[in-house]
DNA sequence: TCTACAGTCTACAGCGACTATAGAGGCAAG
DNA sequence: CTTGCCTCTATAGTCGCTGTAGACTGTAGA
């Protein structure tokens, strides 16, 4: 098979469509061919690649990452110290985000098992939220969530 | 002191003031009563409901359950059962974004330390990204940190 | 009183990484 | 030829804000 159309490259690659046809409009992936009608004709290398930043995605590496990391991927001669600067960069993000994760986990756990039903007055879970006085976040305005959504 | 300027209120709850003009502009804080050359001027109950607010932002709650357990707030004499539903709703997608990010944490780990310096052509970290089958995700088409970014 | 300067106002554009929709045209099997 | 899926472009929407521009207001010091 040499060439194929953008939904069997999509099946290949295990990304949607129009995820693909986004890649190309930011210039992450390049401009395929295109049949005498006008549709997308990619090869195997397309593949290989969108597999590549499907792969880096799914590990939360933000699209810009990727870009350093698919040139980085073509100086071959290169030293690689780079991209373990970016894999690192990565995996502490990701650490980060685990351990605020941990911390709600406990603190809507707590807040849960506090319920024992009744009525909306007397609830746990209300009283919990609307305590002033929380543990969670340094006080600078931006919610916990908010950061761990930014990203990843 | 009765009535305190956006500014104020800011503070007390710790929330930036673009935010509670946000808030405001999607209903989820009422609009409050103006001055007369039209600055917000807000009373202790707002501080109590942005403190809400926020608490459940920080714990990841999203916009529109936080509509829903201020409305149930409003309702004392209710069963509290929908709130633990919603609650165990944001657990549960909590402790799910928690195993994925164990799951990215221990690959990026393992990536990282598998790279020992050299070249870009024998980085294990490329390698690794490049290598076609993987083990994380279902393949639904969809990156895992996108459905982890998606909310929290 | 004049002058800084911080705070507030509205309206709208932008972020990241897509997703969804509309409306048109293409392609292969029956 | 028709059915039905695939592909095309262009645009708007998602979420939860953040940033910008340009104008006005309120307050404290000289």
């Amino acid at each position: 098979m040499k060439q194929m159309t953008i939904g069997r490259l999509s099946k290949a690659a295990g990304v949607k469509v129009t995820t693909i046809r986004y890649y190309e409009s930011i210039d992450l992936m390049g401009e395929p061919e295109r049949s005498t009608s006008g549709q997308r004709l990619y090869g195997d290398d397309a593949v290989q690649r969108l597999s590549f930043i499907r792969h880096a995605r799914d590990l939360g590496f933000p699209i810009d990452s990727i870009r350093e990391l698919i040139e980085l991927q073509h100086q071959p001669g290169e030293d690689c110290a780079h991209v373990g600067v970016i894999a690192r960069r990565q995996l502490a993000d990701v650490r980060q985000k685990l351990s605020q994760l941990e911390a709600l986990e406990a603190e809507l756990k707590r807040m849960v098992s506090a319920c024992e039903g009744g009525s909306i007055a007397t609830c746990k879970v209300l009283e919990s939220l609307g305590d002033h006085d929380h543990c969670l976040d340094s006080h600078d305005g931006t919610a916990v969530a908010t950061k761990l959504g930014a990203r990843l």
